[in-house]
DNA sequence: TTGTAAGCGTTATCAC
DNA sequence: GTGATAACGCTTACAA
């Protein structure tokens, strides 16, 4: 593989005229410049970006660390991350963290040795204060997922109104029996605590009392919604309506649904979130919460590059809107 | 930052033997090791890679070259090639081309420029002949996709069989009008000539003759899938029998058929391929090709890690099966 | 078992 | 405009 060294004695000019011939540096003769062009292009001569890192340069690389890329919400988040950051000629290293703390740790390493220059989190696995010293070594940016410090910019979404905007559409078509899949816990301060407080004040405005039956935590797939209709068949008293945390706990409860001969929505009313190009496909249609993927995924990305070109812009928050799309399920 | 340097001050011992520690060298006396161990939890040190690349070590690292990674069949693939890695210390690069040949030549860069030790490439946009100067950088394992040279491990799925299952299937199901929607173009040599084959060859057995205007290219998402059948409406001879090349083109066609009143398979019969997730949720389940994603992802890592550890490995070609998925679209 | 020193490929600093 | 030279952080002969 050519090295700067090859290029000098092919071209016959110095280390530093290559050099400055590689990074576009002004002042050069064109003779000069020529030379090294043509010596570079002969030799397929590619700068090393280890070297370039070690030399303490932008390693034009930046990373993403997302909990699982089979999720399509993250696959699309990924896409318009990358698509940004490729037009500004940067790389984007996919890191999957598969909701392992130690992953995690070992991603957020890479800002550590420069391998990175900025990384975006989709997720948090770690404790804050276990992160957060991590931004010495260069910027992070939080997408979709958020904590509660103003030292970190923030692309969100108000998860809380996305669940509230929900229930509150089941509620006006007319439903007072209604449950509640989450992905998190249904807990004051963990995961998914902002969608919780929307189910809940939802219900509350109009006059509801939670069943805590009707609370099924820790739903993440197909498979769980399935599930999840087998343990709404055997309730004493059935809710008529779901809300659920994913298109794919939805998908679930609807194929189980119609397997069991219910009536979608008429013997069971569902409700998804993301969106995803399935809910469209479903028979009937799923209605879902809408995030704007692309938008946050986009915005993300410029807000990180805004802070490696100026690292001391002011770290801001920004909310994005959700947006309910309402099908046939409901 | 801390570095090696660090590291020896604050332990007391040489660069070698701090250097030896942390690549776990057999004869180091135990003190100095604690010493040289504490010296490093107390600073917080981690290995700086972009030194131990240009050192000329192992970067721990490979990079998976995917055309578009929400497709599913991607995300899978990946996860599973991902878990292979991780599982033996290495971290995956993922690269997204975008079916752009620049990018994936700015990819295949990652090999010369040592970021990367080694590749796999699950979609190939230019030649063979502009990639294969790249492997004497490391090795290159070709997966889902292949071209026919030797020199190159390939694990592959038989296209051909794949088509030919599926229509064979819809023949014994007592079609003869069958369409055929590719996501490449019915040429001998283009993309997804082997499918086209298979295609071809299981309508010959049949003594069925092939009806171009029933040959519908260049077919990838849902949307495609929804404007095909606009077209088979449109026909003035329409089949009754569809087989496409993706579970989303099926998807977008069963959706439209729905939308027009076709019942599904009677009217049309509708066969997908890759049986994502999303083909048992349609309504009705989709009949689709199964290919066994985590089981090609898996053996592709392996063989990779394989010529990593033994550079002189002699390349060899994997096949794996096909199954076909039988559900109510047929 | 340990230490010294050279070198991996760049770029920044300084001098000319 | 151009060229020496040192430095980035690490590993590995070689020497002790």
């Amino acid at each position: 593989m050519a090295n700067i060294s090859d290029v000098v004695r092919l071209s016959g000019v110095s280390k530093s005229t290559v050099s400055r011939v590689i990074n576009n540096y002004p002042h050069i003769s064109k003779e000069k410049k020529e030379l090294v062009l043509k010596a570079m292009e002969e030799l397929g001569y590619t700068p090393n970006l280890s070297a370039r890192r070690l030399r303490g340069q932008l390693s034009t690389t930046i990373g993403v660390i997302v909990p699982r890329i089979v999720n399509p919400f993250f696959s699309y988040l990924v896409d318009a991350i990358e698509k940004v950051g490729y037009q500004n000629g940067y790389q984007t290293l996919i890191c999957q963290s598969n909701e392992d703390k130690e992953k995690e740790l070992a991603f957020l390493n890479l800002l550590k040795t420069k391998q990175a220059d900025g990384l975006i989190m989709t997720s948090i696995e770690n404790d804050w204060e276990v992160i957060e010293p991590f931004t010495q070594f260069g910027p992070i940016v939080l997408c979709n997922e958020y904590v509660n410090v103003k030292s970190v910019p923030i692309i969100r979404l108000d998860q809380y109104k996305g669940a509230y905007m929900g229930v509150k559409h089941l509620i006006e078509k007319g439903h007072r029996k209604i449950a509640y899949c989450t992905g998190g816990l249904f807990t004051e301060f963990g995961k998914d605590k902002d969608r919780n407080q929307g189910y809940q004040r939802a219900l509350e405005e109009a006059g509801i009392k939670i069943n805590p039956n009707w609370i099924l935590v820790n739903q993440h797939t197909i498979e769980d919604g399935k599930r999840v209709l087998k343990l709404i068949l055997e309730m004493k008293e059935r809710p008529t309506a779901v809300f659920t945390g994913s298109d794919e706990v939805a998908a679930g409860l609807m194929f189980a649904a119609k397997r069991h001969n219910l009536t979608i929505p008429d013997d069971l009313a569902i409700i998804g979130f993301d969106d995803q190009p399935l809910a469209e496909l479903l028979d009937p249609g799923l209605t879902s919460i809408r995030q704007p993927i692309d938008q946050i995924g986009k915005k993300a990305m410029e807000v990180l590059l805004e802070l490696l070109n100026n690292p001391d812009t002011a770290p801001v928050t920004y909310e994005l809107p959700f947006e309910l799309v309402v099908r046939h399920s409901t």
